[in-house]
RNA sequence: GGCCCCAUCGUCUAGUCAGGUCCAGGACACCAGGUUUUCAUCCUGGGAACAGGGGUUCGAAUCCCCUUGGGGUCACCA
């Protein structure tokens, strides 16, 4: 029997070892959190190694921004890539597409050994014995039909360039995963066949990469999604043939979606196309993406749309894309320190009730012990009360620069056309109504308008705040309208004084029924930040400009 | 389908390992009131779970077995 016996006097080193094949999503980034935390609450090192073997889907742009994301979540790593820098550390390259060397020598080793083998079956072959499997539901194994081939041949044609691969010669006994979060678990004998380690690009499969490169960089623990569970019984396997010493492994929950199915990137084009199919449309919104590549897109179920054209579509179709990647949810305006503490409750807790708290907190409290054993799923609105509850808590000049900050990447017509009190004012304004950095710019378009631009449909608010009533709001408007021209100075202090009055002295004291009048005159819509900030912000000229334009447009036909 | 793993409110979870303090606690969501110039907040209250069945025990959310349900995996992807 194999199995992986923990020891526990090795220096604690973890690892995070993303594919780069796409961006970040919220799975891999818990797995990060975790692996950095444990490595900082127990004085070890934290490795971050790209695995790129698979040349075909493999990216360095991918590898960067996975570097970038990481790094907006506040997780910094000891050893591993440094961007455009180099490498941080000794145990590099950490690309393991600049490793082939190295494997290639315990590759030998295995090869001479007889514990691995070249096999030369094609593609075809291996297919229709998969299918054959899977008609008659049985789980498909490989058998073994490589080996018919005599040892010294098989050595001959691969070194006569024939392709091939190299497959693991798997012994036929039972494995015991021994693991820090699900306990032990038997795999009984030939439940694990001859995989295949070298594919026939030369590139060694995850699988070997994995296990070479863990006991290369000293890795003693091994934490990764509970979807790896079952491959921990051939790096087990191979660790044995090669002579390395078992890392302790841990393997935690997977992140599902709200409804209970896999997360994945699809789920955006998923959102979309149930809007486009509750809205019965049959081509694209105009001006969001090409008709052709709608139709296409629309055809094929399966087909994944540009990310640019999905969030065109989306904001022209006014649905929200679920956000699953990193950059998502940076997109969306959350705050990364949010995003790791909500993560961190996906799949642990630090027991009593206590939910709030930062990644320093977590290095020193993260522990294996109270990792769930059960899937999560990923509850959005409870992310969102996190970020609103932290927005609140915030510092008003530190959520300023956090704004700034996002502005500057997401948002930057804001940032050019309004002089920075404006923004300031903006900012603290929105403040007390904001759950996301986002939702201050997405809220607040109306500040970027010209004067001349807006416009004021008439929706079911618009006609109950400006044509309701006795008098209608269009008539204590054009009432109120020579108090703004005059009121010095135009701050917020004196505007909400005098217009206090003079709602006291017009309508009862009733503030609102002038307050919303005048927000529809200014912003062309019932919503904005408190009224006597709205009218600061956009200053006494514009703010009168647009009244008067607004008293034109809700004009009664015979005059009043 | 084979193999492996898992199972507390709608969701994330505390409690399970060392059975009694649990007619099960917190948070988000939801519902009902209230505050508020819009929106968003905020305040008060409420409903809401131990998957089912068998054991073991004086006593089971906690230990054991079965059933059911969920997930993972079965690639020259990781």
């Amino acid at each position: 029997m194999s199995t992986n016996h923990p020891s526990t006097d090795a220096p604690v080193v973890t690892r995070f070892a993303p594919s780069p094949t796409g961006d970040l999503h919220v799975g891999g980034a818990r797995t990060a959190l975790f692996c950095w935390a444990y490595a900082r609450g127990h004085d070890g090192q934290f490795v971050l190694r790209i695995e790129d073997t698979d040349q075909k889907r493999s990216s360095t742009a991918a590898a960067n921004e996975a570097m970038k994301d990481l790094a907006w979540l506040g997780l910094d790593w000891d050893q591993g890539p440094d961007g455009e820098a180099g490498e941080r550390g000794d145990n590099g390259p950490y690309f393991q597409s600049q490793r082939l060397s190295i494997y290639e020598r315990f590759m030998t080793q295995l090869l001479e050994a007889d514990l691995a083998y070249h096999a030369f079956d094609t593609a075809e072959a291996l297919d229709a014995k998969r299918r054959a499997a899977r008609s008659e539901k049985r789980a498909y194994r490989y058998d073994r039909a490589g080996l018919e081939v005599p040892r010294e041949e098989r050595f001959a044609r691969a070194a006569a360039g024939e392709s091939h691969v190299v497959r693991f010669r798997t012994p036929d006994r039972p494995v015991v995963i021994v693991d820090a979060v699900l306990g032990e678990a038997t795999l009984p004998a030939g439940e694990v066949d001859d995989f295949i380690i070298r594919k026939a690009d030369g590139f060694p499969t995850y699988h070997f990469a994995v296990v070479v490169d863990d006991a290369l960089m000293g890795c003693s623990h091994v934490f990764r999604a509970q979807e790896h569970f079952n491959n921990t019984a051939k790096h087990l396997l191979i660790q044995e043939a090669l002579g390395f010493a078992h890392p302790i492994y841990a393997h935690f929950p997977l992140i599902m979606n709200p409804d209970g199915s896999k997360m994945s990137k699809r789920d955006k084009d998923k959102a979309v196309r149930a809007a486009v199919k509750a809205a019965g449309i049959e081509s694209p919104p105009e001006g969001s993406v090409d008709p052709g590549v709608f139709t296409e897109w629309l055809a094929d179920k399966k087909a994944q749309l540009d990310h640019r054209d999905l969030i065109a579509l989306a904001s022209a179709l006014g649905v929200q894309l679920p956000e699953i990647n990193v950059q998502d949810f940076r997109r969306s305006g959350y705050l990364p320190e949010v995003v790791c503490n909500f993560l961190a409750l996906n799949g642990w807790s630090p027991g009593d009730d206590l939910e709030k708290f930062d990644n320093a907190f977590l290095a020193e409290h993260f522990n294996l012990s109270r990792v769930q054993k059960t899937a999560a799923r990923f509850d959005r609105d409870k992310l969102l009360a996190f970020n609103l509850d932290a927005i609140q808590a915030m510092d008003p000049d530190e959520f300023h620069a956090r704004v700034l900050e996002h502005g500057r990447h997401y948002h930057p017509e804001f940032v050019e056309q309004l002089a920075p009190e404006q923004f300031r004012l903006l900012v603290d304004a929105s403040r007390e109504r904001s759950k996301t950095l986002d939702e201050v710019f997405r809220a607040n378009h109306w500040l970027l308008l010209d004067d001349e631009a807006v416009q004021w449909p008439v929706t079911k608010p618009v006609r109950k705040a400006m044509l309701k009533g006795e008098p209608t709001g269009r008539m204590l408007l054009e009432q109120v309208r020579s108090v703004i021209e005059t009121v010095e100075p135009f701050d917020s202090r004196s505007l909400e004084s005098t217009l206090g009055e003079w709602a006291e002295a017009h309508c009862d004291g009733n503030l609102g029924r002038i307050a919303q009048p005048l927000r529809i005159a200014v912003t062309g819509g019932p919503v904005s930040p408190p009224i006597f900030d709205t009218l600061v912000m956009l200053g006494r000229e514009r703010t009168m400009r647009r009244i008067m334009r607004c008293l034109k447009s809700f004009e009664p036909p015979e005059g009043d």
